[in-house]
DNA sequence: TCAAAAGTGTTATCCTTACACCCATGT
DNA sequence: ACATGGGTGTAAGGATAACACTTTTGA
């Protein structure tokens, strides 16, 4: 369990050779007016982050903190997402480590955001191609040649071959079906055909419309670990009710989720799925709010959480 | 994103404040004759581990390195686990922190290990209330009663409440289902309940028959996580196959199926399940070894991979 | 009266579950 | 012959997908 200390290599900052900084940095989702909606600082291209520092009592408070901090929010769900090593920080010149891990929040925007120097913007400005709510995006019909261009280059066939199946599999290409949760698969490659801005180059990057507002250092690609987290999750765990008020319209529950995933479900067999999986209860109330007919209002059973081990709430999609 | 350096409050080891120790920590699993085994060190109670260090290319490549040094036993599937501040090293007096990053790994046991201080152990002969392929297991007759003595032990009805609930979920008490994802849970219940070793106090605590043989700091904790991620990923991602060989047999396939999960599987509908999803292919080569009629060998179809993002493989469990 | 949204049924189809049964080999 | 495991077929029930349709409000 003790392990010799190596020899610290360059002297730099006076650490020991095993030991590393540690950043939390946090993806805050929240969902507005049927907009998935992400907290940042700075110019909107920075994630919430600070390193992880010995008056924390843990990972999770430490991070809490930082985002209190840097934005006057309070989080409420948390779970983590990854941990990696930090590229960026690791240049050749600099022998220092240094690791980050990230983790996924639902908020509400409501908690008024008290600090300045943070906002929300909606996800999708970063990757504007993940957008299927009303049909295929048009930004995709500017990337795909370009992917398929960037797949036709490769100096031998079996590369060539397996770079078209990977594209054509995270985006659908061919007739197959668009898939939400590959959001990661889709920024990755987007970043090895260095049609994004982070890919460096730049020779061939689309105008932000296209390819999505950049982040700073590897920020985006935790974003799109985060919403492909989410994506996958609100499956199988009943967590989109973090994301909601207290009381809610069936409607405004169906076009959170639509949201999140990107894609349009079917009204009755989203209504059905819900209720008979139990997931709510009428409060008795109904809202004018909305055009037309009042709805009525429902509120989230917590009891379902101890109920049973949920499986559930697989998507009910709209055909195309 | 740079943030200022918190003074250092105890000065020990000179340490900048923001900055920590940082281990690797591997759950190498395979399975051998219908039983899954876990790969350790020492007295069979030590998961396999060291420092992130300077030379290593990546977190995965610290961890291989590692493991192949202490074991002997080059990995191949690797999945992240999780990330967590370790409290055993936080002592009171000792202001320094340290992180732990645990991975999961997938292998078979064939590749001779090398080296001299390594084993494989049964993963039920820390959990021994986990396996469940041949009926409820005996040890959970012990450990019913004193769970129940543990919930109404508390202080206020609506501990006593939750904790009977807690318990009755994680355990399937009072006709609820078993559900073998929980290990996680049941684990935590036994460690708060102190019927566990590493709980500390130890008046309680069973014969390592029925409690399981313990694990050095939170190491068992860890092995927890990895078995319960495991049974839930086999259901939806075709990872078993890294823990067979080239060729095997459908049997072989649905032994190995229910060694993880600690139940067992209806045949017939396995079979289906699995040749409805195309996971294998014929060999065309048969087996004799097992005492009755040959069986037909399969293997992996590896195009499965690229062909869809699967969905796939839910268990089809033999009725009670 | 019309637009907009709420809300209810109904059907066909597929997947899952639970069984029952036959086949090929060694002893 | 029989034990052991390999392997196939089928019928019932439930979940899902795809629609069509009625109801209630505000403008």
């Amino acid at each position: 369990m003790d392990h010799q200390a190596k020899g610290t290599r360059q002297g730099r900052a006076a650490l020991k050779a095993d030991e590393a900084k540690v950043d939390l940095i946090a993806v805050v989702v929240a969902v507005n007016d049927s907009e998935p909606c992400l907290l940042t600082i700075g110019n909107a291209d920075t994630l919430p982050s600070g390193p992880y520092a010995l008056e924390h009592r843990s990972l999770q408070s430490g991070l809490r903190g930082w985002v209190e901090q840097q934005t006057g929010h309070p989080l409420g769900y948390i779970e983590q997402l990854y941990t990696f090593a930090d590229r960026d920080r690791i240049g050749a010149e600099r022998q220092e480590r240094a690791i980050s891990i990230s983790y996924l929040a639902l908020t509400r925007k409501e908690q008024a955001t008290g600090s300045a120097n943070c906002g929300w913007r909606s996800w999708y400005e970063y990757f504007p191609w993940e957008d299927h709510r009303s049909g295929t995006p048009v930004v995709l019909d500017i990337l795909r040649p370009r992917l398929i261009e960037w797949a036709e280059g490769a100096s031998d066939a079996t590369t060539r071959r397996e770079r078209r199946q990977r594209a054509a599999i995270a985006f659908g290409f061919d007739d197959r079906n668009w898939n939400e949760e590959l959001t990661l698969q889709r920024y990755e490659l987007l970043y090895e055909s260095a049609l994004i801005e982070e890919a460096g180059g730049g020779r061939d990057v689309a105008p932000a419309a296209v390819s999505g507002k950049a982040m700073i250092a590897d920020h985006r690609r935790i974003l799109a670990t985060g919403i492909a987290r989410l994506r996958s999750k609100i499956k199988y765990r009943p967590v989109v009710f973090e994301l909601m008020r207290p009381s809610f319209t069936l409607l405004q529950l169906q076009r959170t989720v639509e949201a999140l995933a990107g894609r349009l479900i079917n009204k009755p067999n989203f209504r059905r799925l819900v209720e008979q999986q139990e997931l709510v209860e009428e409060t008795g109330e109904t809202s004018l709010e909305t055009g037309g007919r009042p709805a009525k209002l429902y509120r989230f059973r917590h009891a379902v959480l101890d109920d049973r081990a949920v499986a559930g709430t697989k998507l009910p999609l709209a055909r195309a």
